[in-house]
DNA sequence: AGAGCTTGGTTCAAGTTTGAAACAAACCTA
DNA sequence: TAGGTTTGTTTCAAACTTGAACCAAGCTCT
């Protein structure tokens, strides 16, 4: 089967996105490094948590969330809660579960590093587009995640990646 | 100073992107790995290294297409020199210079994952959009990275001999 | 010429991510 | 109910990224 290649406009919409998701992830990793101390990442996971019923949420419904590895919200969870943003809690319906508790402290943090967060947000991308960019960036958006997300095991083809499923994410 | 907070439109276009970005990148990620042993980034420096005259460029010409910090591609470049993908060499109108270019063995695994990775892309962004969509996706996409990159420390005016313009393929 | 600034690139330590392997509890099922 | 499988989470080593510090070479101005 020969490779049906990029298109030129294709092409460019290729370079031009991976281009900004570097450069937008980049910059607001810097922002929050700077005003909150810990990377993107880590803020979503308090803000994720501050919306959460009680503030708590179970580590693989985090991780699902967040689109992440089990494995990289446990290294992540484990900073902040060495850090006093989090606190883990035995769940008591399963015995295996974790669940991830956000601490006052934390939410502190995080109620001082929003505005800052999201000002950053608003000037290096809301602030560049109009109202109908915003719209077509959702559809686009939620088009390649439903792709990604929709249930493994593939037909045939098993060099293809999978992903993991889940609802809409974070912060 | 109130904040502006996001608008519910803006909170929803904020997180299916960063979903939709993190699927994304992770599901490229983890194809070329599979394929060929390497993560994206790594295969994009093949990539523009395969477009530019000569097959090589200088580090920082590198680094500036790719969007990346000097140090990071120090790092890169390093591996996939150790891989015998890329070889550096010196720079003959500048002795601080170094330049990276792409050896035989480097261009033959591109060529060899090119199109798993072409295909990939496809299959997981291009396929899921109309054509309005993908025009639409770089517009945003230069929107977004021109307010990125116009960041003041960067005077305009370059007029170094061996900067050049890059033509076509998927990095 | 040479002091002092800028630029190109690397180095280093600390932090983060990855994927596979390990564990333990929960769930079957014969 | 023992044995096997699945599910939730962590652990571990190896790979990668970050940012600051560093060094050497070019540039500028006197």
């Amino acid at each position: 089967m020969t490779t049906r290649w990029l298109s030129p406009e294709e092409q460019r919409a290729w370079r031009a996105y991976i281009a900004a998701s570097l450069l937008l992830e980049d910059a607001i990793d810097r922002q929050l490094q700077q005003d909150a101390g810990m990377p993107h990442l880590y803020y979503s996971i308090l803000s994720v948590l501050s919306e959460s019923p009680e503030r708590r949420l179970r580590m693989t419904d985090l991780a699902e969330r967040l689109k992440i590895t089990r494995s990289r919200l446990t290294y992540a969870v484990t900073r902040l809660e060495k850090d006093g943003m989090v606190r883990r809690e035995a769940c008591r319906y399963d015995k295996r579960g974790s669940i991830a508790a956000l601490t006052d402290d934390g939410f502190a943090v995080l109620d001082r590093a929003a505005p800052g967060h999201v000002e950053t947000v608003r000037s290096f991308l809301f602030d560049r587009l109009s109202e109908e960019q915003v719209g077509q960036l959702e559809e686009i958006s939620m088009a390649i995640a439903q792709g990604l997300q929709e249930d493994g095991t593939r037909p045939a083809s098993d060099d293809v990646p999978w992903r993991r499923r889940s609802s809409t994410a974070c912060s």
